[in-house]
Order: structure tokens, then C-alpha cells, then sequence
DNA sequence: GTAACTGCAAAATATTTGCATCCTT
DNA sequence: AAGGATGCAAATATTTTGCAGTTAC
């Protein structure tokens, strides 16, 4: 097994220490999480990924601490299941959320494109646009095989 | 106020006996509140809107039978409520959900922009897309005025 | 008449809150 | 040391399930 890289660790502790967070153990082990994995998470896959040692009520706390901070974002879904990931241009610190999303109807993972820009689109007179969020349901790269 | 039309009344019970729903008071009061409003309805919205006398787990059961005999499908949104909307598109029999939703966020409406088709995005390489869904929030065209 | 639908009660889940204790700074 | 974070217990809220009575066809 891998050792969890030195890099992560301090990537994790610097992204807390930028957003005011004290650096605790459930917080660094949840960041952990979102930095290492690609795509994106519910609750209980953090619950479930996290071991038994982080009480489900602090999961909660922590991630809704997190979004506030700008730190993860939620992602809407098609069944409606919470999502939450985090994205690399939000670490950077200039959060935008007009990024495309992508659900592998495969392996079931979501994946942020975050290089991909959402397109203009054309509304009807009157409406004013102010966001655009897209979700993508396909086949992954992996899965696509 | 305009009377509830006799033809919204017979528009839904058309629609139900396409799908091979039987016609009951509970399901022709929920299917009329998509049928009369604009705009997507939460459970709650729906609870609220029949008034007193449908049990909130009629209502689960309602919306669960619509959802899969496709006369109304679900709405990802950015705080992740779940929404529920009746698309013209899907009355006609084909069901397509590549169509752009909208969100008001003055009146918190959302709306099924059917006429509008989800662009096409380039992604990449590896990826295929089967489906697209666009949620775009602003300002509409009531709270525009 | 039969199969399907509803409403009530209750179970199973999910989320929020309060508070004493522990940890970070 | 002080303020914030955690974990436990318990309060709420949400969703699901079972079943007896009712209704649509």
C-alpha cells in the first residue's frame, strides 16, 4: 500500500491553514480524501472511506465547514444523491462554478472537468442568465476502456 | 381567479390512462399542480399545494409511480432540493431529458425551458457523452420586469 | 370481484442540536 | 489559557414498509 505521499499531507494542512481552518485529524483525514480521489464523494462514501473513527456528526460539521470555506463545492445529480468534490481551480482560491460535471453511468463516478468552460447559451427574451451548470451522463475514460 | 379548467381536468385524466395509471382523486389533484404551474414543485411544494387531504406518503407514492411511468422526472439542483416537473416534451410520449432547466433566483421558480436544446460539449478524449443536462441560474422573466 | 391505491402506524434513515470534553493555537 | 472542534446522546426530519380498509375498473 501506498504511504499517503508527504505531498498530499502538506497540500492538505496548507489548503486548511489558507481557509482559517484549525488542522485537525478528522478534517485532515476528509481533505485527504478529496485531494487523492478524482472524482467525487457523498457522505457516506466519506463515512465509509474514513474508517470507523470519525463520527458521523462530524462528517456533517466538517463538510459544511468545508463548502462554506469554498473548499468543496456540492454537485447537483441526476438522482439527487449529494455530491460533493472538491476542484482544482477552487483550490487555487478563485471558485467558479461554471464547470461541467461528469457521471460515468458505468462505474457511477463523477468527475469535475474543470477545464471544460460552460457554454453560452440562448434564452428566451427576458431571461437573464447569472450561472450555468452542466452535467454530462457517459462513459468515462476508464470505463470506455 | 380562473376556474380550473375542464380541460386541465381531462388532460390529466388522459394522461394518466396512457401510462395504465388508474384515476384516483389523490393522482389527478398532484398530476393537475404540474399540469396548472409553470414551474418545477419540490414534495413539500406539492404537500402544500394539495392542501390537507393527501397523506405525505400517498405523495411519495404518486410521485415515485410518475417518475417511472416517465410523466414527470426530477431536476438536479445546485442545493440539491429535489424537483420534480412535468415536461411538454414528455407528455407527447417521448421522453427527453436533454433540455435546459432554469432557476430564478429572485422567486426561486424553477423552469423547463423545453424549446431550448442542450449544446453539444466537447470533452475529453476518451469520454462519450450520452446525455447533457443544463441548469442555468438567473433571473426570469417575471422578476426581470 | 379483483387488483390496485390510500391512509394510518411504525420502522428505518438521515440530519440537526446541545453539551461536556478534548485538542489546536 | 481560550476558543474551537469532537463525540456522544437525543431531538427532528425524511423516507420506507406493512397492513387493513377503500376505490377504480
Amino acid at each position: 500500500m501506498h504511504a499517503p505521499a508527504k505531498s498530499t499531507d502538506s497540500k492538505v494542512a496548507d489548503i486548511l491553514r489558507r481557509k482559517n481552518l484549525s488542522i485537525t485529524d478528522s478534517r485532515r483525514k476528509i481533505l485527504a480524501l478529496f485531494v487523492a480521489s478524482a472524482d467525487a464523494l457523498t457522505h457516506s462514501d466519506i463515512e465509509r472511506k474514513a474508517g470507523e473513527k470519525i463520527d458521523r456528526v462530524t462528517v456533517y460539521r466538517t463538510l459544511q465547514a468545508f463548502v462554506e470555506k469554498g473548499i468543496i463545492h456540492t454537485i447537483p445529480t441526476a438522482d439527487n444523491a449529494i455530491l460533493y468534490a472538491l476542484c482544482r481551480d477552487c483550490q487555487e482560491g478563485h471558485h467558479h462554478d461554471d464547470h461541467v460535471h461528469f457521471v460515468c453511468s458505468n462505474c457511477n463516478a463523477t468527475i469535475c472537468l474543470d477545464d471544460i468552460v460552460s457554454p453560452r447559451i440562448e434564452l428566451p427574451e427576458g431571461y437573464r442568465a447569472e450561472s450555468t451548470q452542466v452535467v454530462i451522463h457517459g462513459v468515462c475514460r476508464n470505463c470506455a476502456g
